[in-house]
DNA sequence: TTTATTTATGCAAACGCTTACAGAAAAAGA
DNA sequence: TCTTTTTCTGTAAGCGTTTGCATAAATAAA
């Protein structure tokens, strides 16, 4: 069992010049390990992307070459040679909430696992123009697309179906039900906060909602209102305060329906900042938490708990919104053919200490 | 002034199969450009990458056949061919935090000003192995990278330098002088803001630290320690509360010090976060703000004006950080050899609403 | 004019990889 | 043993750029 010693009498072009890949360091290629390992270097290639037909011993003596030489495939040559770049991009308004924080961990997390990067695009609120997806994206840059929350899709949904680039939203209904999303239970969220409340006997409730032109905002108050309807309460109109989900959208809004000639006895916040608002406000009108008034967030964010006093709230699984989109992100890049999914993970009622049963039963 | 009009005789081998980027949509590519303006495709490419010795003339053809076919570079490719991604490396402990938030804003504003990608990277407070940036840092993914309070910089320092990665330490000293990083005022913020409760009148201040592993940390306690003696006030260790950046560390430090047998008028957090923690202690422990204790925090996110009473705080320019890191960072990837830089951005104190003059004065 | 410069442009090679295709070796059938 | 099939490996082309080198065109100098 000779060994075919004559090494790879590969065409030995002399180089341009020994890249360096612009900076120190000139980095091992596939065809090093070739040469090291006595093969050709399409059958590196083989072994690397775990392809068959390469005998288990040929294989073997790569992966050796491989990890002697410190060899990493370069994605960029990769990506250019097979048409995947191995990154995903994730369009995001901004971060520094916890509710984006969360996500993407579990964004994170997911992508990682499967090997792949993360390129960040932040909108900041600012529309975004389609050069974005263009250049970048649709361009090669990735292979996928995750929104989170996204604002004006109408402007570029269209241009990410038609070139069927592979995209999943995050917690936002899209368009129609041909989009593929990951979204929550919201509205058995908002009955099942409501229906918590009732059954601790309130029969005022306040609701702040969230920016109404969000579908999650909007199925929160339905479930808020469906609940109170099912346990025959009148659905008051004057105890709806539109509100903004950030915190003195909350402020005004409990400032607003406490100042009602008949106040609640509980508000439901539509997320935990907001709810951190009205625990503001309350504590400003003299007023205390939960003995006078019952307050319940949404979202359940990791501040919720550390609060005082702990905020009762309907728990959103975050980051596993993030784990899913990916897990679906994946199907649809690797089978575009697959009938488009839409993941609905379940809300959950974290009853903590902000509720109590109204002062005047 | 007959046009050439025989067109490009380029090497018109038929391709593989027309490359699709693994979905729809086949990419215009500098061929069709070249094809379009009656050029050769190198010369596309210098009309693309602004070089000289392209006729005025030209340029502008080649220019209306970009936009016209809708042309954007390939990155993977022109990466390939020269050594640039034109993507940096963003390596942060978590996103979540208005802190990251805000400087990450200033970063990705920044980043996508100079036409750069940003690739994310999140530790989540696990060790981060060697491997990333071998893998992909190094091997060209990205030209640089950005590190936000690195954590375990030891382990990895040492790789960059020796490669000569090009990187920018964010809020984060590092290991001597020669490491290029971007950094405020921590001592003089915390000089600042003690001198101010001096000045009110206020006689014993609490400290309430954070992480003391991190030099930030250290030079705000130098800094309130610096100015208590500076006004002959003496410095108790007791008033010092060793707290850890988050807001449960607030909350524990405030209890600890409004339970001493003399306890301070005064509470200065090293954090907002904390600061937040601090306030919520005091008001459990039946004491208003600021007319019993004055709070001072540290940092300005935006939360800080938000609650109640509004917080006087030590703003460090949060999103300016990110730019400046970013600048510095151009700098390095285009100039290897200029001398390290190290940037300091100054603090600025907010006078809010959260500090008084003490009671007893 | 003729020659030397400078400015413009094109050609071809290279970047590091994937993959179709073909040929060699091994295994299975006849 | 001789085919046929299957498994393995190598060759070459191509992915879309950048860039050194060569050549052509336009200017300037002589």
């Amino acid at each position: 069992m000779s060994k075919k010693l004559d090494q790879a009498t590969q065409t030995l072009k002399t180089p341009r010049s020994r890249r360096s890949n612009g900076n120190g360091l000139s980095s091992t290629t596939i065809m090093d390990v070739a040469r090291e390992a006595g093969v050709s270097y399409a059958t590196v290639s083989r072994v690397v992307n775990n392809k068959e037909y390469v005998k288990s011993d040929t294989r073997e003596r790569v992966l050796k070459a491989i990890t002697s030489l410190g060899y990493v495939v370069n994605q960029q040559a990769r990506s250019l040679a097979g048409g995947r770049s191995y990154a995903v991009g994730l369009l995001v308004r901004d971060l520094g909430s916890s509710y984006m924080g969360e996500i993407v961990k579990g964004i994170d997390d997911a992508l990682s696992a499967a090997q792949y990067n993360l390129m960040l695009y932040t909108t900041h609120r600012r529309k975004i123009k389609e050069r974005i997806y263009v250049n970048n994206l649709i361009q090669g840059m990735t292979d996928g697309l995750l929104l989170v929350l996204p604002e004006n899709l109408e402007a570029y949904l269209e241009t990410l179906d038609q070139t069927h680039f592979p995209y999943v939203l995050i917690d936002h209904q899209g368009l129609d039900e041909r989009t593929p999303v990951v979204i929550t239970t919201n509205w058995q969220g908002g009955y099942d906060a409501t229906r918590y409340l009732i059954e601790l006997g309130h029969r005022r409730i306040g609701f702040i909602t969230g920016m109404l032109d969000m579908l999650s905002s909007q199925d929160r108050l339905s479930g808020y209102q469906a609940a109170l309807r099912d346990n025959g309460l009148p659905v008051d109109p004057q105890l709806v305060y539109e509100g903004t989900f950030y915190q003195p959208g909350g402020y005004s809004g409990a400032q607003s329906l406490l100042g009602l000639p008949e106040p609640p006895t509980a508000i439901f916040a539509s997320n935990d900042v907001m709810a951190f608002g009205v625990m503001e406000a309350v504590r400003d009108a003299g007023l205390r938490i939960p003995s006078d008034i019952s307050v319940i967030g949404f979202d359940n964010i990791a501040q919720a708990s550390q609060v005082a006093p702990p905020l009762t709230t309907v728990a959103q699984p975050l980051e596993q919104l993030g784990r899913e989109a990916v897990r679906m992100l994946l199907v649809r890049m690797n089978n575009p053919e697959q009938p488009i999914e839409r993941s609905i993970l379940p809300t959950t009622l974290i009853i903590r200490q902000s509720c109590d049963v109204p002062r005047n039963v």
